[in-house]
DNA sequence: TAAAAACCTTGACGCTACGACAAGGTCAAG
DNA sequence: CTTGACCTTGTCGTAGCGTCAAGGTTTTTA
């Protein structure tokens, strides 16, 4: 038998074979006279076996092992081994699938909506715009959501689902996405300015400093995010930025 | 920020973050004066995208897609077809354990043990040896596993399983396999090569003809592995191949 | 103030299990 | 004589980085 016929009789190619050879897996056979590597029944048999073997999941290297010791511990050992880390990954697509799932059925999808499980539960309620200060936001609570501490993490995902929660306060906040975003070309000055950081301060602000002061961990956001906090507004229009920066102000002489 | 922040506020490495330069998932950002990047909190963003992404299982080439279209179409597609993906993916590890928990159950463990759930059920009648006649033909039915055509594939492990099924038939099998490891080291003239062949032909060979002649495909066996038949038996002691030389040759006489 | 530790840079090689291709030799058939 | 189907060796490519290597920079420490 040739290669090629070994190789059609088991059902894998002649560049396996040739590797298998490298890899020793199986002894290099006798040559014909031209160089042709020959092989017997025996080939096909040890074949047939390591491409029973590789189906199942094994890698050349566990093979190797296996077919090296002629009792069958090793290929009990290294089965149950295979086992195990099937089951691991078995359970890491079951995860993945149930997160696809979730966004999938979601009408509409944004770069920033596949977010850990918890924190979807605080992104998927915001307005589902493609541009503007929602988006930003939903930028950023994505970043917080690799970026932050684990304790830090989710003390703001509680927070931010107890703001979800409390119908009045998000009723508010829905109110002003909309209101932020008209300012995206207003002037610094613009007399929306300074009633939107108003409704800033006492439908958002106060409500969320109202909830710190009673959770047990105090106030982490104002201190964790503050050097960063410039090159945020950076992005905003100057209007947008004005707006949060007089919101801050007020709330920063409230507290002091 | 430097790259090692930048790397250690999304958790992945600099190595990553270098790769996806490459990759040109994210654009190469400014350079100090010394040669380092530097790093705004925009990127640490798109870096958090990224991981995202790729902890959902998409490629990076798939990553580069979605962030390069703002519709959010691209994104759901591409998130479609990796759920149909991994639910193959799921279905054949699910298989796969199937049969290692298969394997598993059983006391001792073989390299020809992992073949096909079909011919598995054939092979595992089989006495559970680790040398000797029934090694041999355990292997020969792993080589036929994956060799055979699937139309005789099929017939043949009816035909096996037939024969398991025949109380008669089977204790006969049963019987031969350590009468015939006994023959390893005796002389082609044995008295005992004689009886065997006899036994084998009324025991197995002629009850297989007979199921052969009624089943609707005719003979396969014969023919089919005649051409290596020969290499199969130079594997076995002389006497051992004398017998079954002589069945065979019995068998023939009987048929014509 | 100097040395050490901890950064950064580019570049090259490694991993799996082969597939694709190149450049050439061998063999049977038309 | 050519064509086509085989065979040989060798090199490169894959995905997503990890791991040195060799050297420069910045910060910290003794």
């Amino acid at each position: 038998m040739r290669i090629g016929e070994l190789a059609a009789m088991v059902g894998v190619s002649t560049r396996a074979v040739r590797y298998y050879h490298r890899c020793g897996l199986i002894p290099e056979p006798e040559r014909t006279a031209n160089g042709y590597r020959t092989y017997g029944i025996r080939d096909a048999v040890t074949l047939a076996r390591i491409k029973r073997l590789t189906e199942l999941g094994l890698s050349l290297d566990e093979v190797r092992d296996v077919l090296a010791d002629d009792q069958g511990r090793e290929l009990r050992e290294v089965l149950a081994e295979l086992d195990a880390d099937l089951a691991r990954q078995e359970e890491q697509i079951r995860r993945r699938r149930a997160r696809l799932a979730n966004l999938l059925e979601q009408e509409t999808l944004h770069p920033d909506d596949p977010v850990s499980p918890e924190m979807a539960t605080v992104v998927g309620r915001l307005p589902r715009t493609r541009a503007g200060m929602a988006d930003v936001d939903r930028s950023w609570l994505g970043l917080l959501d690799v970026s932050l501490p684990e304790p830090d993490r989710r003390e703001l995902i509680e927070l931010m689902r107890a703001m979800g929660a409390d119908s009045e306060t998000a009723a508010r906040a829905d109110e002003l996405y909309p209101a932020m975003d008209e300012l995206a070309t207003a002037d610094v000055d613009d007399p929306r300015v300074a009633e939107l950081a108003n409704q800033l301060v006492i439908g958002v602000l106060q409500p969320v400093l109202d909830m710190l002061a009673d959770a047990p961990g105090g106030d982490v956001a104002p201190d964790g995010i503050a050097p960063e906090f410039e090159e945020f507004l950076a992005e905003l229009a100057p209007a947008q930025a004005e707006v949060i920066r007089r919101a801050l102000a007020q709330v920063a002489r409230k507290q002091a």
